[in-house]
RNA sequence: GGCCCGUUCGUCUAUCGGCUAGGACGCCAGGUUUUCAUCCUGGUAAGAGGGGUUCGAUUCCCCUACGGGCUACCA
């Protein structure tokens, strides 16, 4: 049992899930797959000052939209739950508790603006307060005061924390699975608050004490964790747990200048950075989404696994499956690495490619007022002529408008280019011609005109340009007689015509 | 400030001591499309700096610089 695979995504329900969070969750996720493990998702909502409400919905949903569900979480008992550490408050005092038996912790009563207090003294005197081996016996705490008064106030049941009780001296050597090894001198480190006044663990000990009650073998987390490492290995020590095996992830970093990916740089440069759009109840300002912003769930995930990881192949195009097969984590990458929303277009563009027409067209239809139902199968056609050109199916319309509704104006570029003296009296020999052309197919109507044209002995470009100009309103689209074979003959004259009115 | 992690084309990255340093995005050029886009072909562009180790370093070690993270009764 205790040599299977169990991983597990653990956010803080404070807000809604930024794309790092979604990375994190995949890698877990492909790692778990890979392995033939499970993939837990554990909410730490043990902060309730910062509880978000709507937020651990938007987590499931921004999961289960990427298609990375986790197989035991809220709602889906595993054999290890409550997933949520609210629910499961009652179980880590008992471990506080066990640490102050054994001596690796400690009570300490030193109130929050005392410690401020501290903490500003030693700023001004240019240096940082750290609250451990060497000043704790000057605190109010366990350690430092009598027996009797410690008692005392347990007591009469003033506030207090409890505190790990870090070593004075020795290193720590751990392993990294991405980075190696990694040793911290301990004299360094302080103690620690592993339980807060509120009566709730802090981040550290309901980490520690959920993954090992869990089973986790692999922790694997966002390297702003790293630094933490060496206090969460001697917790394990202190319990005589053997602690999971850690794999910390790069930092995903703005496209341009300095830091890591926030939500400004998105609003800034015209990209989401939460997986789904969120509306912040306080200030109501809305946050794009990916999904709403029309990138496919295979987009999102194909990008995110290759932000510090890559298969040491030069395949850079995987479904799900193929990722969970080639992914190690062995091949994540030690540095941070920066978003490039140019690429994820690219991915975006590769994806709506492999869509279905039908499907592509279903959306095409949602998106737009004047498009109904009735016209789906057309739109599927128009679909298949359009999309090529596409990145998103929110450009459509604008690729494809001409298809439904005449050209209102006449591009001034296109006019110049395609129009000579000679025009209108080609067109009106074309749209003769065209009223004698069997619309059957795009094919038959190429035919006829290619022919005549080539009877008539005029340069193609001549009249293919101006038609195009007439037809579409603008030098550019599909094919002219895709689009001839689509709108029919009526429609091409009428459109002929109105081109001749504008230039003649 | 202290501690920790990192550093190959503009960006994501390959290379696990011996290469003309490879691919992708972007950009540029040519071709296809008598259009635009797509697509195809080609091009542009990199080992932070300085010391070592070695017959030989992008690759191993050290220093510096730069970047990032942490430094809360937040996760």
């Amino acid at each position: 049992m205790s040599d299977s695979i169990r991983v597990r995504f653990a956010p803080s329900p404070t807000g809604p899930l930024h794309i790092g969070g979604v990375r994190t969750a995949l890698f877990n996720y492909l790692f778990a797959k890979k392995h033939n493990g499970v993939f837990v998702l554990r909410i730490e909502d043990t902060d309730q000052s910062r509880f978000v409400p709507g937020a651990e919905e938007y987590i499931t949903e921004s999961l289960s939209w990427c298609r990375i569900p986790f197989d035991e979480g809220p709602g889906k008992d595993g054999g290890y739950g409550p997933y949520r550490q609210s629910e499961r408050q009652h179980l880590y005092k008992k471990y506080a508790d066990e640490l102050i038996a054994s001596g690796h912790a400690y009570y300490a009563f030193d109130s929050n603006e005392e410690l401020q207090g501290l903490r500003k003294t030693a700023e001004s005197k240019g240096e940082s307060f750290i609250y451990n081996w060497h000043n704790r016996m000057r605190l109010n705490n366990s350690l430092a005061l009598p027996e009797k008064e410690v008692q005392n106030l347990l007591d009469t049941g003033v506030d207090y924390v409890i505190r790990f009780k870090s070593p004075s001296e020795g290193a720590i050597v751990f392993t990294d699975l991405i980075r190696g090894t990694i040793e911290i001198d301990c004299s360094l480190l302080d103690d620690k608050v592993l339980f807060k006044s509120d009566g709730m663990p802090t981040y550290h000990l309901a980490n520690i004490v959920d993954d090992h009650l869990m089973e986790i073998s692999h922790v694997i987390r966002g390297e702003e964790w790293l630094p933490s490492l060496a206090l969460h290995h001697q917790l394990y020590e202190a319990f005589a747990w053997t602690p999971p095996k850690f794999a910390h992830l790069p930092l995903i970093l703005k496209p341009t200048g300095k830091g890591k990916l926030s939500k400004r740089d998105g609003d800034k440069l015209g990209f989401p950075v939460f997986p789904l759009e969120w509306t912040d109840h306080q200030t109501g300002d809305l946050s794009r989404g990916y999904r709403e912003d029309g990138y496919f769930p295979e987009t999102v995930i194909n990008f995110l696994a290759f932000l510090g990881w890559n298969p040491g192949t030069e395949q850079e195009i995987f479904s799900l499956e193929e990722l969970i097969n080639a992914f190690e984590l062995e091949r994540v990458h030690k540095g941070g690495a920066r978003f490039d929303p140019d690429k994820t277009r690219w991915y975006n563009h590769h994806y709506l490619q492999q869509q279905p027409d039908s499907e592509l067209a279903g959306a095409f239809i949602a998106s737009r007022d004047e498009l109904g139902v009735d016209q789906m199968l057309y739109t599927e056609k128009v679909v298949g002529l359009i999309k090529e050109r596409a990145h998103f199916v929110s450009e459509f319309w604008e690729l494809g408008h001409y298809f439904y509704v005449a050209p209102d104006s006449f591009d001034t570029k296109g006019l110049k280019k395609a129009v000579k003296d000679d025009t209108p009296n080609l067109l009106r020999e074309l749209s003769e011609h065209i009223s004698s052309v069997s619309f059957d197919s795009a094919k038959t109507i190429r035919q006829s005109i290619r022919d005549w044209i080539e009877a008539k002995e005029i340069g193609f470009g001549k009249v293919m340009m101006p038609l195009r100009l007439s037809l579409v309103g603008a030098l550019q689209g599909p094919d002219v007689f895709d689009i001839m074979s689509m709108i029919g003959r009526d429609e091409s004259l009428s459109r002929v015509n109105a081109l001749l009115n504008t230039i003649d």
